[in-house]
DNA sequence: GCCATCAGCTACATATTGTAGCGCTACAAT
DNA sequence: ATTGTAGCGCTACAATATGTAGCTGATGGC
């Protein structure tokens, strides 16, 4: 019995990640569309298709609304915020809360090419040259939900 | 040569991470090192300790060398490194390979700050302006491995 | 009324992870 | 030589995560 830690964080499977990059692509979609969406590269059976996004509306990832009596899914996040949020994750584990550190190993890993780092650092300080006054900005909602998707690594 | 499985390598739990934290922090130790170095947090019976040791080798993150009839646990890679990787693999699932798309989305969910970005590109491109020509400087060494660290999300 | 849909519930297999007991061997002290 | 002990591998078991699917039941169309 291990439950020190009450909450192990729940990534993506392979499959859930494989339905969350429909629903992602395609926005609001049914469990059929899914399965439709993945049956060449794999064939599942409907009931699986909808565990899946059982399972995945339990984890926070997608949320349903009835119509007529279709489940229709839609991504409760973006895309990018669920990378976002995995990368803080491997920040605080690897390197110490330190997000340059990271940037800063991407560059030399070659992960980014300090060319593009610089053109993007060069837009974004434009950008909040612009509207710096609160760098309000559009921070894309805070997400309260202790779902962690990055439990690996 | 260790690219033993095409499979996916799996990421680190949570004793696993701080059994690695050890290992990182004080480099080259024995399995009763790590025991007694968790000992407080984490009080674990020494075949424990070792089992964590082995997979954590099997997974490539540890190597071992025979001292006398201790083994010496030493990292494979620098934390750093793993946790590069790790955020390769967030990419190619969910910004389509584009870190750019990434570092955008930490800068807007506030996981780096625009002023600390705009510090260090300005700082990685001194640096390479300096001793381009070559570009050598010490990246860490170019992984080709499989070893892929997130499995999660 | 009957059938095609579509949702829930239950189930099962496999893999991962935490945790540990057992037995074997090399070495040291008696 | 005998015994104690440190340190290793092997085996095991439970909990959870994930992939996959079958069966039951409600509902709307024909």
């Amino acid at each position: 019995m291990n439950s020190l830690n009450p909450k192990r964080p729940k990534g993506l499977g392979e499959v859930e990640q494989l339905v969350m990059d429909h629903v992602w692509t395609h926005g609001p979609c049914s469990a059929e569309s899914c399965r439709e969406a993945l049956g060449p590269a794999r064939p599942l059976k409907e009931s699986t298709v909808r565990t899946i996004l059982h399972r995945l509306e339990k984890k926070g990832f997608v949320t349903h609304e009835v119509q007529g009596r279709t489940y229709i899914y839609r991504a409760a996040e973006g895309r990018q915020n669920v990378a976002v949020r995995a990368v803080k994750n491997i920040i605080d584990r690897f390197c110490g809360g330190s997000a340059e550190e990271l940037v800063l190993g991407m560059v030399n890993g070659e992960v980014i090419d300090r060319t593009q780092l610089e053109r993007l650092a060069k837009k974004i300080a434009e950008e909040s040259t612009n509207e710096d006054s609160g760098k309000a900005s559009k921070s894309p909602s805070r997400r309260g939900q202790e779902g962690d998707p990055s439990n690996g690594v």
